[in-house]
DNA sequence: AAGTGTTGCTAAAAACTTTCGAAACGCCCG
DNA sequence: CGGGCGTTTCGAAAGTTTTTAGCAACACTT
């Protein structure tokens, strides 16, 4: 073993050394022969293993595949254009906590891979035209990230011309199959938050989600429904509210729910934001949360677990979101194959306080 | 052995040090030239580094990085008036929906001005060294602000002889007087909070700030303590604590300060997060607010209207803030002079229910 | 015009692949 | 039982591609 040892560090640094001279040599990135080494084999071996040539005896082949997992091995190269090291996330608005969510795990992934992130805001109805993608194009970003957005096929053709990669998370619309995106499981979610509402004993039971034309508002409403019909509960249309995923919507669209001649005893809020809203409605009526109205979110902001009952919602990683945006956002900037083109991350029930049993008074009423 | 020499000594000594003599060296600027000479590399080299070209060997980044850094190296051709159309946004971390307030404010700006905003977050004891800045110039930001921010000799340093324009909005520190800065009149808003309180009759107030170290912390506490003197109530220093701005500090303090012998009637606390904490605490033990205890909060996050009950606070116009800096550092990017080199934004106290006058039987103890 | 920094080009070195032959192994038949 | 023969496995050496760094010419600012 210390020929082989020998073999390959005289190669390595050999030349290297002699002429820095006293310098350091350290962070070399693995190599072929490194792994080589220490596997005891030679160099051209472990070659044939990762072109996956026929000629390696399996148990050789496993004990380099091994060794090369453990390193990350990455073939040199591969990087072939000039990166600025700036990627854009683009949110259509910035007024909610929910953004910062994201753009936490954005920005994390960015500086452990020595990249900006530029944050901007497009609303639908801007008045700034489609011209945004050229301003992306002005600062020569890498790669954008788009959050709930609605994507037209003009902005699209725009990105690709100018050949620049794409990941979306939670569009409003769907994007064309080729778009890499990445979200929750919003459908399991609603199933979920209703499920455990109806385990409570709720019958009546309302909905609040977000604008109708946008993807995560339908598939949690339709958990929601699912939910009701599993347990025989007929799904009444007239409980189904469609906010904008903001207090303000929350409100609104609760009052409503609660000026019903039989108000539901439970109200599944579609965003924590708006479940805030419901709160507030409460509030103004004398309905005590949880004793009169339960009340479920969906995100798991910070602020759900401080709130006045601590609410109970379904968690959405958004962080996690966002960083595994920007990690296949990396590898498309690489020029690497995605594994996945769709990356669902699974929602989570976390029960707090805004929910319990209904009141026995109310239901009587059927 | 000889070539040895040759190869790194040369252009060093030989030159620089035959030429000047007996004369001191050091005042010369560290140009590139320098920078090779000493990593044993040649000058374009270096400027490959500086530029993040691809074709430098990652072995070899690293060495002139550190040089780079070590020289707190700056371009020479003066300032670049190409502009990027890029300003970075530098957090302490990003954890806060008060970051995101701020965000909006720059963003919004920077959508008006044609500019990208870059957004990272730097935490005080981060592994990752100085070489943040050096990052910034690799993406050739036009201007950097600055949040809640300690700020070190060395890094303004880099930054000037980088030649970019650096705003601050409430730095931990106080900045240098030629750095300008943004800030709130949060003295006034510690005041206002404290006067509201005493008209309300209570006379036992405790006070939960930010970090000791903290500029704004300090300026709050001593409206606080202002406010009591001129009441003519005794200041007492075993009613204030010091926090992290963030809701678990708030709580922990406030569970202190509720288990104390004699229980405030009222808390003033320093940031809308640590009122949320003071809110669980209270919780906690049963005691309702604004009953059995008031609480007000300070800056105004819009989910101050949407708790229960809703949050009497100090409004700090933090978007405000964000557009002010970053009108400011457009100014200084266009060089244009800045009228002011300090703009301070009002506060002001908003009124809300979780304050009211304290319980006589409580009270009546003192 | 001098000082500084940038960039296309080229040569070299390094990293990786492929070819090919030798050793090791096993199998069959004499 | 042992030697010929084919097969498998691996490495030496030669070939190919990619990376790296310096040269020299160019660009920009005083």
């Amino acid at each position: 073993m210390r020929h082989q040892e020998d073999g390959t560090a005289r190669q390595q640094q050999g030349g290297t050394a002699r002429r820095r001279d006293g310098q350091r040599l350290l962070e070399r990135r693995t190599t072929l022969a490194a792994i080589a080494a220490e596997a005891g084999v030679s160099l051209p071996t472990v070659s044939k293993v990762v072109n996956g040539r026929p000629d390696v005896a399996p148990s050789t082949r496993a004990r380099v595949e091994q060794l090369l997992d453990q390193h990350q091995y990455a073939r040199s190269g591969l990087r072939r254009h000039r990166r600025s090291g700036l990627v854009d996330l683009v949110f259509n608005g910035l007024d909610s906590p929910w953004a910062v969510e994201i753009l936490r795990g954005v920005e994390e992934w960015g500086a452990q891979h020595e990249t900006a992130v530029a944050v901007s805001s497009v609303r639908h109805g801007d008045a700034r035209p489609a011209s945004w993608t050229s301003a992306l194009a002005s600062h020569d970003t890498d790669g954008v990230i788009l959050v709930t957005t609605r994507l037209t096929e003009r902005q699209l053709g725009q990105l690709r011309s100018a050949g620049i990669p794409l990941v979306v998370i939670d569009p409003a619309n769907a994007p064309p199959p080729e778009i890499p995106s990445v979200g929750a499981t919003n459908w399991a979610g609603g199933l979920a938050a209703t499920e455990h509402l109806l385990s409570l004993g709720h019958r009546r039971i309302a909905a609040i989600t977000g604008p109708i034309d946008y993807l995560c508002s339908l598939a949690r409403v339709d958990g929601y429904r699912s939910g009701l019909e599993r347990a025989g509960v007929r799904f009444d249309q007239g409980l189904v509210r469609y906010g904008d995923f903001q207090h303000e919507g929350g409100f609104a669209r609760a009052v409503e729910l609660l000026d019903l001649p039989q108000r539901p005893t439970a109200i599944f809020a579609g965003s924590d934001q708006q479940a805030f809203g419901v709160y507030e409605a409460a509030r103004q009526r004398g309905l005590r949360i949880p004793e009169d109205l339960s009340v479920v979110g969906f995100d798991e902001l910070p602020v759900a677990r401080w709130a006045s009952p601590p609410l109970t919602t379904v968690r959405q990683p958004l962080a996690e979101m966002g960083s595994a945006a920007a990690q296949m956002l990396g590898e498309l900037i690489e020029d690497r194959p995605l594994r996945s083109n769709r990356v669902e991350l699974s929602t989570e029930l976390i029960v707090r306080e805004s929910t319990a049993v209904p009141a026995k008074s109310r239901e009587s009423g059927k």
